[in-house]
RNA sequence: GCUGCUGUAGCUCAGAGGUAGAGCACUCCCUUGGUAAGGGAGAGGUCGAGAGUUCGAUUCUCUCCAGCAGCACCA
């Protein structure tokens, strides 16, 4: 028999015969790590203790105390757990997938009848009694014959055709809780008494595509979440309790920011609060690329077909576009419109107008484009996808040499903004070149090149999504993150060569000759409706006091200070803050109230004391604690927190 | 768009085959109160829209619309 050389962390090889598995070698280590042992890492990949190891490797014994093993197992034994509970109370139910996702796990299952959330109970009690059994949990390895005979036989036509799409034709590993079977990866736990039976929860059930292909069928989707200990699944429901406080539709109720209705679904009807945080991040917008080098421009919301035509969004998303049909009388035929769904093609109108120079380059066109999309009625969501919305939209027409300090200008523009507005994480993604795909390798590998070195030189993180990249450039996406984890694209950064091609945008070189410029397009929030919604959660609704709409409101504590109210006001509108009087019959404590659940940053109450020392009683949004400070002193501080940052 | 769920007062929700209720918000009165809800009275609803079953529908059935969760989509 062979030998092999497992290292462990500490350094220390041990020697043993090939084939030893892992829940060996821990018990050959001490006899209590083999009862706490879970699984191991083997030459950098996760095993079960039931595989054998073959060659030498360096190799870590996991017990329940490594969080990411450990997780990674219970989320994945309870997928099994929670199919067999289903199995099992309904046995005409046929099983698919059911992978590990963050904070728990699903399972897809093709079932006549729907789940209903009692359901979900039922679920759980069963799988509590299976982890109560502690079944024995064995695995095989089977060929594919055997493994597509077995499938057959027992009516599981899912898992015949996910043999069919593992590529290759190596043999199938097959995992058994008790008498329960499923196709699997592994690995796996030893049996099911090792899942803690209080520290998981069956969520909700969704639809879901069969392989995510919205052409095939509909499986009933099972979702639950699942840690190491009741502890860590109440911190993480606790968490979820929280985020739902910070829904942006949730808070721009409060707040009385906007609010939607069905005669206009997507779209938002701004109330003068969420308008004021619109146009003053607007503002603050128009300054910022002002600075960057752009010129802004306004192009029509209408504009026939011909050119979306030429542009050949007609061909590709006419049917997500709103069309506009107008009947002339004495027109020969009735015209045909589009709101625009985006800004593109009329920047390169602009360009096109008159004849442009290689001097004029790089010429940077911005514009506050209101876009309507007719977006699929399940993707609507809140004010963050909606179907008319503005992006701060900006093209830049330059040479290809030009793209990577462009590029580079760019982000730093965009890292500027996003840390003003309180973003300091947020994430890159390079996608690269498509499968189908116009223009040479050549100019890919270059433009390509000129994106890469552009971020590497701001020393930023990035993640690649090869293949991501649209059909005529590579781009950078730049995202951010919900209050419930759920993540958004904003900004953009897009290289394309194809645009103007197709719409003749040309540039005289410094050799008189025409030539075709590169077009990237650009947006920095994205929209502004979205950005406002991720501004609002990420802030849980306490905006940063420039943006916020209602900064501060002066409250009488008594009739008596009411003269003064109004010259507390007076005096902080005069210093630049948007302030409001509130001098209503209600006690003291009713007014913080109902101004900390609208989340006014500050509130100001006076009453005899403070009309007598010309001071104000100052209260944060948030804090418990007020002090008392001289009437002039708080409005210069406040006038100068009122101050975009851009301007301070 | 697909699967499932939901739609009752401005908001959060209760209710039942015999034409509707609470709390908060709103209006008025009393109260002048020192930092997250003082007291009283009043007003407010085609029970998402349309059709069907029924003596009778807001309640049951169907269709549509919108919202929510997920999937698919996101130029």
């Amino acid at each position: 028999m062979a030998q092999i050389s497992l290292t462990l962390p500490d350094g220390n090889a041990r020697s043993y015969d090939a084939g030893i598995t892992a829940g060996e070698v821990a018990a050959d280590i001490s006899k209590s790590l083999g009862k706490k042992a879970i699984s191991a890492t083997v030459g950098g990949a996760h095993y079960d203790l039931a595989w054998p190891i073959e060659a030498d490797a360096e190799i870590a014994i996991h017990t329940m105390q490594d969080e990411e093993q450990a997780n990674e197992l219970v989320r994945h034994d309870l997928a099994h757990i929670m199919a067999r509970a289903v199995q099992e109370i309904w046995p005409d139910t046929k099983v698919t997938i059911g992978p590990v996702i963050k904070d728990g796990w699903y399972y897809d299952f093709d079932r006549a009848e729907p789940f209903t959330p009692e359901d979900l109970g039922l679920i759980e009690k069963k799988m509590k009694e299976i982890i109560n059994k502690r079944d024995p949990v064995r695995t095989e390895v089977w060929d594919r014959a055997r493994a597509v005979k077995f499938y057959e036989d027992n009516g599981e036509p899912y898992k015949v055709e996910l043999i069919d799409a593992i590529p290759g034709d190596e043999p199938l590993r097959m995992y058994w809780h008790g008498e329960w079977q499923d196709l699997c990866r592994g690995p796996h736990l030893q049996h099911t008494g090792q899942v803690p039976g209080d520290a998981f929860k069956l969520m909700s059930i969704a639809g879901a595509y069969w392989r995510g292909d919205s052409d095939r069928a509909m499986l009933q989707r099972i979702y639950g979440v699942a840690f190491t200990g009741k502890e860590k699944l109440r911190a993480h429901l606790n968490m979820l309790e929280e985020a739902a406080k910070r829904d942006h539709r949730k808070l721009g109720r409060e707040m009385d920011l906007f609010h939607m209705q069905e005669e206009a679904p997507g779209q938002i009807f701004w109330h003068p609060n969420g308008w004021n945080v619109y146009t003053t991040l607007q503002d603050y917008m128009r300054r910022k690329q002002r600075a960057d080098g752009y010129k802004e421009v306004n192009t029509p919301q209408v504009v026939d077909r011909k050119l979306w035509e030429a542009s050949g969004h007609w061909d590709k998303y006419q049917e997500h576009m709103f069309i506009v049909e107008v009947e002339e009388e004495h027109a020969k035929e009735k015209a045909i419109n589009a709101l625009k769904p985006m800004n593109c093609p009329c920047h390169v109108q602009i360009f096109n107008q008159g004849l442009k120079s290689y001097r004029d380059l790089p010429l940077r066109l911005a514009e506050f484009g209101s876009c309507s999309r007719y977006e699929p009625s399940g993707a609507l969501h809140g004010i963050m996808r909606v179907r008319g919305f503005t992006q701060d939209d900006g093209h830049i027409f330059c040479t290809e040499d030009q793209i990577e300090a462009e590029c580079a200008k760019f982000i730093n523009y965009l890292a500027g903004v996003y840390d003003d507005l309180g973003f300091t994480n947020f994430e890159i993604k390079f996608a690269t070149r498509p499968e189908q795909r116009v223009g040479s390798d050549e100019s890919w590998d270059h433009v390509e090149g000129a994106l890469e070195a552009a971020i590497k030189a701001t020393g930023r993180d990035f993640t690649l999504e090869p293949g991501d990249g649209a059909f005529y450039g590579p781009k950078l996406d730049f995202y951010l993150t919900d209050a419930i984890g759920r993540v958004w694209q904003c900004g953009t950064f897009q290289v394309d060569p194809n645009l103007p091609e197709r719409l003749g945008a040309t540039y005289i070189g410094e050799d008189g000759a025409k030539h075709r410029p590169y077009m990237l397009h650009r947006a920095c929030l994205g929209s502004f409706e979205r950005f406002i919604g991720i501004l609002i959660e990420e802030h849980a609704g306490k905006l940063p006091f420039w943006l916020a709409p209602r900064q501060v409101v002066v409250a009488s504590i008594t009739s008596d200070a009411d003269d003064y109210v109004v010259e507390v006001v007076e005096t902080l509108k005069a210093a630049g803050v948007r302030a409001e009087a509130d001098m209503r019959n209600e006690k003291i404590n009713y007014k913080v109230r109902e101004h900390s659940v609208g989340k006014v940053p500050v509130i100001l109450a006076v009453g005899g004391r403070e009309v007598e020392e010309k001071t104000v009683s100052v209260r944060r949004l948030g804090d418990k604690q007020t002090s008392v400070q001289p009437l002039a002193d708080v409005a210069n501080a406040l006038g100068l927190e009122a101050t975009p940052p851009d301007l301070r």
